[in-house]
DNA sequence: GACCGGTAGAGTGTATACAATAGGTCAAAA
DNA sequence: TTTTGACCTATTGTATACACTCTACCGGTC
């Protein structure tokens, strides 16, 4: 929808995007103009819109002559994220379903064998994670509607600087591979509703189950906040 | 989710989004910065930021070095609008049948009597269509679901500047209130699945309705693009 | 006559300087 | 000792000046 190239500013929004993701910008970060501008060796110009861009795609929060902060999601805004999220991939898989081109299913058939390969001789957990978003992302893309795309995207992201939180519970892998067939099956034999119903259901329990290892996490906060300020900090 | 308070950027943002409701500032129309900065009489800071902020809402796009533009959406992108708005809405329909407070229902029920009676005695056709999206507006909040609501408003931002080539082909208003009535119905039966449906298939329909009706006007363009042009130079 | 490259001119992107605001600090009074 | 209020500093919001990019026009060439 909207195209750009390779300014400052985007190229600031990209970096500090992807240091909210891998965990150097934790949540409840304020981040300030000046400091950021010497950090990246620009003027405060360019900080300042990539940060109105971030504001704007919800990972930032900001008021009139306060500081920015990495935006925090209490549980309550998390649980509406992933259910609200549940609702598109569900609505996104119930058209893919009967949108999908025959190219597009057996790629789709083709990530989730991978995936099952993967699981089957216990490779790189990271490699099955990346697959799983594959997964649905591909089915998400399947439903060739560009608008309803941009929607969970701009959800996904915001869900993204949690995800590093997920970790294995016993057994979570193995459900998440049947959901995703369970999916995938309904998609191939042309059940729209089945698989509408199987996604969503399959995104809401994933947010549950994030949601409570966080809350587990949560009870002992020392550790993030110093780790945080310091990679703020660090040049 | 995002507070602000009234600094220059966002009441120039104002300015700018509703001119592109009202009809002022037509898609397609480009913005210049310099030009909208001596028009609000401000620096073309605020207008930058400003910018930034209506391409990131969608309502205007842009790329690097090239002009910003007030965004057009083409009828494929349309009908996905509407598309992923239905399936939105049909959401929201679905989870307020059971989490909207009686009061809630009760307030929503007052509203779609008082367009009733609107129609019935055949007053003011835009009280009409306020009482219809506060309607709409009333059962996307009764989900209780911020997120959701976010993503709904959205969306509904988007079909705005579209909003005011709706016009009345015979039978629409009546078709309009029935199709809330049915939905009413549902939600105070407590029918969640059909509300979904009701709702789902209402938006899409108005959706279909509106995009037959600019296509007919699409017609003669020829009166578009002057008057445009006219009103963005006018001081 | 059509096509191509170069060259202004307009307009965007960035830096810097200035203004205004918020939040903290320190002092004074209860 | 605590609270309150005024100032003072740090940081954001805005203006202006400059640099770079694009585009449209022009002349030349095929």
């Amino acid at each position: 929808m909207t195209e750009r190239e390779a300014t400052q500013a985007d190229t600031i929004r990209l970096a500090i995007e992807s240091e909210i993701f891998n965990g150097s910008l934790v949540p409840g970060t304020s981040l300030e103009e000046g400091r950021l501008a010497t950090r990246f060796g620009v003027s405060r110009t360019p900080v300042r819109e990539a940060i109105t861009q971030l504001v704007q795609a919800g990972l930032i929060s900001k008021s009139a002559h306060r500081r920015a902060v990495v935006s925090e999601l209490d549980s309550g805004t998390l649980l509406d994220l992933f259910e609200a999220l549940s609702e598109l991939e569900g609505s996104a898989a119930f058209l893919s379903t009967t949108r999908m081109s025959q190219a597009e299913k057996k790629r789709l058939v083709t990530i989730h064998e991978s995936a099952a390969d993967n699981l089957r001789n216990q490779e790189d957990p990271n490699e099955y994670a990346k697959l799983g978003s594959a997964f649905h992302h591909g089915i998400v893309r399947g439903c060739h509607n560009k608008i309803l795309i941009e929607a969970t995207d701009w959800l996904s992201l915001r869900v993204l600087p949690y995800r590093r939180f997920q970790v294995m519970t016993p057994g979570r892998l193995e459900k998440n591979q049947a959901d995703h067939d369970a999916i995938i099956s309904a998609i191939v034999a042309g059940d729209a509703e089945v698989a509408r119903e199987a996604l969503q259901r399959h995104t809401l329990e994933q947010g549950d189950a994030l949601m409570r290892f966080i809350a587990l996490n949560k009870k002992k906060p020392v550790e993030r906040l110093p780790r945080a300020i310091n990679e703020e900090y660090s040049v």
